[in-house]
DNA sequence: GCAAATATAATAGTATTACTATCAAATAAA
DNA sequence: TTTATTTGATAGTAATACTATTATATTTGC
């Protein structure tokens, strides 16, 4: 067992995938394959090959191609909230923890050596190219009902809350926040690909500028 | 010929859907199934059948189902751009005319009597639910390059000159504006279907005063 | 240590999708 | 009215997204 051990609703799953070498091994290699190639051009087929076994395989661990994609993404939201909880213990105010939190968001992810099987560089790098295509279908009400949201939408309250220390009477917190973690995954994109819909000529430093002070001064008290 | 024409990249189709009879019959179809059904589930067949007659008819007007998303999204915001330029005439102040811009992203759309082919309202639904989908892809780059986005970065630049008449110091009118007119797209779908990730309980005018304080507190010189 | 249960590998098969190609009939343009 | 262009009808292909089956490992419970 790991050291740490993020929770993913079982719903995300036919067969837990961390509970085996095979499993880990398809969570390894599936966020480097869509990583590398895109969601789009990623089969179950190329998966069994990556992995070394076979479709079937890895048929058992997951239904299909978009509840994998559920499992990587609410992995990385409840990833980065244990981040954040940890960081947050060092921090004393309540602006502080939510500037700490906008650069979580936005700066590249050092590898977390309890957990060897996942990259969260690379699982990063895929949230921002393919998050919203979790939601963004008509299945979204019955899959909200599964849980496959969760993780995102308690990232949301966590940082709504923090808000609320600031300024008790903002009308806004859980708008805000599913504004700013998006717009933290679409500037990243921006930047390296439609740099016209940015500011920030590749600099992260810029984006978390942008983003602290949009936060800070749409809570403020005026 | 219409009264009025949006105009979108050669790029985006095969032959040219406004110049034909049943090239409007493709778009007006396509913009009711793919609201309808969603984008994932429509098929060249389906809106072949749809419009009585084949799915090899619709190949001749696009490459295929993404390339056809790109069109209908990039007439959208053509299309709300001119609605903009329009209404922009009536109003005095930068400020009027930013708050104006974000309730024309919010407010469902009346039918353009001028366009009798393209229902705005049911476009307006197609949007909020599918538009990042053209440019969360591997292909993006190239796409990019034949003007796929153009409409998009268009409306950004517009914005962001009105914030700079606000504010010339500002600093990240295009990351803002990009993440507003996202936002005003997200929290459109939040509303409805993840309502925790949104204050506004279906309740437009809560999106919009949302979206504009936002809007007006970054711009605000302090 | 062995039987029973479970997990995996290998393979086959099906329906649907995303196209490409062909050709004749209808329509429009010169 | 000849010629070109657009459409309709149909066929066909490779890939995808699965489901099913069976033999072989591997693990677990007793």
């Amino acid at each position: 067992m790991n050291a740490l051990n993020i929770s993913v609703s079982a719903k995300l799953y036919n067969k837990n995938p961390e509970e085996t070498d095979l499993g880990k091994r398809i969570l390894s290699k599936s966020i480097e394959l869509m990583e590398e190639m895109g969601y789009e051009h990623v089969t179950f087929k190329k998966i069994g090959l990556a992995i070394e076994s076979t479709e079937a395989s890895v048929y058992r661990y997951f239904q299909n191609k978009h509840q994998l994609l559920a499992y990587l993404i609410n992995w990385y939201w409840g990833w980065l909230e244990v981040k954040m909880a940890q960081e947050f213990m060092m921090l004393n105010s309540a602006e502080d923890k939510l500037k700490r939190a906008v650069e979580l968001l936005v700066l590249p992810m050092d590898e977390d050596e309890r957990i060897p099987h996942i990259d969260e560089g690379t699982l990063q790098r895929l949230v921002v190219a393919e998050y919203p295509k979790i939601y963004l279908t008509k299945e979204v009400d019955a899959e909200n009902e599964e849980g496959y949201f969760l993780s995102y939408k308690r990232l949301c309250d966590t940082l709504g809350i923090l808000a609320l220390q600031i300024n008790p009477d903002y009308k806004y917190p859980h708008s805000l926040f599913s504004t700013v973690i998006s717009a933290a995954q679409s500037q990243q994109f921006f930047t390296e690909h439609l740099p016209r819909l940015s500011d920030a000529a590749n600099d992260r430093r810029a984006i978390i500028e942008f983003l602290t002070e949009m936060t800070l001064n749409s809570i403020q008290k005026r």
